[in-house]
RNA sequence: GGCCCCGUAGCUCAGCAGGAUAGAGCAACGGAUUCCUAAUCCGUAGGUCGCGCGUUCGAAUCGCGCCGGGGUCACCA
């Protein structure tokens, strides 16, 4: 059974359609005009009539009139310049409710025709750690991933891990310096290096910056980078030896800190993996002519007629014959290629790399590895201080991604502590409610505005339990799960629903509202939505809570009905929680 | 300078497949609890939707031009 909205739709649509207009004319929305006597509007008789050049009122009256008869229609009226006016018919809210009740998807469709999904997120560096910059791929792509799953597409998430480039050559330099007497940096050796890494994690951190800053200034140090990145790409046995060190001690550190923040990937590939199509990819580029020659470099020209803006060529092999981001990219596009195939591929990158993307999915498409529109960039904003800039250490230096989740934990557990909550449950029990309710602080603050947006970062705001905030919705959650247990214990049972009360109706065109969330959060690649839902749901359910007694009603049948709808907001709600990337302790 | 993103209530942000009187949260003010977690609920106040012109019966939403903030512009990633 479709959503009553999408009933109404439906409705609607053959009422357009007797008159022999479209039926998406007949898309109904909530109404915010009169929302207890008409709960829904279609504003398609207005556009309808100027297409036809008639009267809006007249063509609306036609429309009603034609709606009279059917089932779905509570009531409908003409208001304003052709404005319809609806309310659902009466059984449409007790029929609905208890579908959503005995549904374990709460009411949400899956995709008439499910699609392969590349989603490329989180693209952690192997020579830094994660910074705040990471926060919003990570956080963003992983409730994406949940979201199109969920929807019935096959996800295939991979971390891409930055581990190729001139960054490695930073890496590989600096150390030679610190430790020339490794066996990497002697060319005559070529094999049996030792299996343990000469760096940890602490090492890389600080190595890549130190090289970078020299180079900066030094252009011989800069070249000897270049140098060391061409011969490690030319397949030098020390340095591909290093490389596999640095990534595993990258990824192991990476592994602790991404499932510490509940992200998951199916993949963990990085650049270094699509090397080995690099020269076959070049190679065709140039006999096909998709490449050609400038200024000693090959170049795939991007630019096309119309364009409002100058795109540069795509660099593909550098004057010195490395392989750059671009050739990396269209590698890895083609390795996609041969052993997933996906239909879709989303890259979740901040949007300063827009014209990056252009040009490699121009370039992509030229060479005919992708459809047109089949790679996509889910670009987003930068995550500010509360200056409006960047967000940076009180330094200056960029924030480290685990400090900044540590300190959300932390203040997290001080407001359970203020608040006296989780406080009977075991110091273990408290710090893993802590955590949760950091984390979905610091989620929650992110996913809630849309993507390109820049946001302002404020842990105090983040973590209350006050307002449309993380900690509020997990608070919610928990109430109706103490709410579930207490009705458990005292033998009362859910039963069928009857929603009779305002805040019943509200609660269940509440609940009604979730498949059309998700919808929009898909089209747009933009969780922003479902918080908007979680956080409408929730309310609609305290004003249900409060108005509506349930386990001290009087009427069985009525204490049944509502925690039937209890349970059901518990439900949905869990589930937006679970797309979000968040999780309801049991207890708080 | 070209291009991209952003500009909405005191603050943080939704809304932007054109639709009625522009919303939410926080902060402010007033009220509600013998009752299932008051971290709640009810109410009040708060706006030239950056500015101007245009398209339209109708513009926060579409187009053009400005202003302000951020980003980006071929051998880094």
């Amino acid at each position: 059974m479709p959503s009553i909205a999408d009933q109404l739709s439906a409705a609607l649509g053959d009422a357009f359609a007797s008159l022999e207009l479209p039926r998406e004319l007949g898309r109904v929305t909530p109404s915010k005009q009169n929302p207890e006597v008409f709960p829904f509007q279609c504003n398609g008789a207005m556009p309808a009539a100027k297409q036809a050049k008639t009267n809006p009122r007249e063509l609306a009256g036609k429309l009603v009139e034609f709606l009279h008869g059917l089932p779905q229609i509570g009531a409908a009226e003409i208001a304003g310049p052709g404005f319809i006016n609806l309310r659902p018919a009466e059984h449409l809210y007790s029929e609905r409710a208890a579908e959503i009740a005995a549904d374990e998807r709460a009411g949400a469709d899956v995709v008439e025709t499910p699609r392969k999904v590349m989603i490329d997120f989180g693209g952690p560096n192997v020579a830094k750690p994660m910074h705040v910059g990471h926060l919003r791929s990570s956080v963003l792509g992983d409730s994406l991933q949940r979201l199109f799953r969920f929807r019935g597409d096959e996800v295939v998430s991979d971390i891409h891990l930055g581990d190729w480039g001139l960054q490695m050559g930073h890496l590989i330099t600096e150390l030679e310096d610190e430790q020339p007497d490794l066996p990497y940096f002697d060319a005559a050796i070529t094999d049996g290096y030792p299996s343990e890494p000469p760096v940890d994690i602490e090492d890389l951190a600080r190595l890549y910056p130190q090289a970078s800053a020299k180079a900066k200034s030094d252009e011989a140090r800069l070249e000897r980078s270049r140098a060391a990145t061409a011969e490690l790409q030319a397949g030098r046995p020390g340095y591909r030896a290093l490389l596999k060190h640095f990534i595993d001690v990258s990824v192991a550190a990476l592994k602790k800190d991404f499932g510490a923040l509940g992200v998951h990937f199916d993949l963990w590939k990085g650049e270094s993996d699509a090397d080995p199509l690099i020269p076959g990819l070049v190679e065709d580029f140039k006999a096909r002519g998709v490449a050609e020659e400038s200024d000693g470099a090959w170049v795939v020209r991007v630019a096309r007629e119309g364009d409002k803006k100058e795109l540069a060529p795509l660099i593909l092999v550098s004057k010195t014959g490395a392989a750059l981001y671009g050739t990396t990219d269209l590698a890895t596009i083609l390795d996609r290629k041969q052993t997933i195939g996906p239909d879709l591929t989303l890259y979740v990158v901040d949007l300063a790399q827009s014209d990056h993307f252009e040009q490699v999915f121009r370039a992509a498409e030229k060479a005919g590895l992708a459809a047109e529109g089949a790679l996509e960039h889910v670009k987003f904003g930068t995550v500010n201080g509360k200056d409006g800039k960047r967000l940076r250490t009180r330094d200056g230096g960029t924030f480290r991604l685990a400090d900044l989740i540590s300190s959300a934990i932390q203040r997290a557990d001080e407001r359970l502590k203020e608040a006296g909550l989780a406080a009977d449950v075991g110091a273990e029990e408290h710090d893993r409610v802590a955590r949760m309710v950091g984390l979905a602080a610091i989620k929650f603050a992110d996913l809630q505005n849309y993507r390109t947006t820049n946001y302002v970062f404020d842990l105090d705001r983040f973590t209350s339990f006050e307002g449309k905030t993380g900690p509020y919705l997990l608070y919610a959650a928990v109430r109706v799960k103490s709410l579930m247990r207490r009705a458990e214990e005292a033998g009362v049972k859910p039963g069928s629903i009857q929603a009779d009360a305002a805040e019943e109706r509200d609660l269940v065109l509440s609940l009604d509202a979730f498949g059309a969330a998700l919808d929009q959060a898909c089209e747009n690649r933009a969780p922003n939505t479902i918080c908007d839902h979680a956080f409408t749901l929730a309310q609609a359910f305290s004003k249900f809570y409060s108005a509506c007694p349930i386990l001290s009603a009087e009427d069985d049948v009525v204490k049944a009905s509502r925690l039937a709808l209890a349970q059901a907001t518990l439900k949905q709600l869990e589930l937006c929680l679970h797309l979000l990337g968040m999780e309801a302790p049991e207890r708080m």
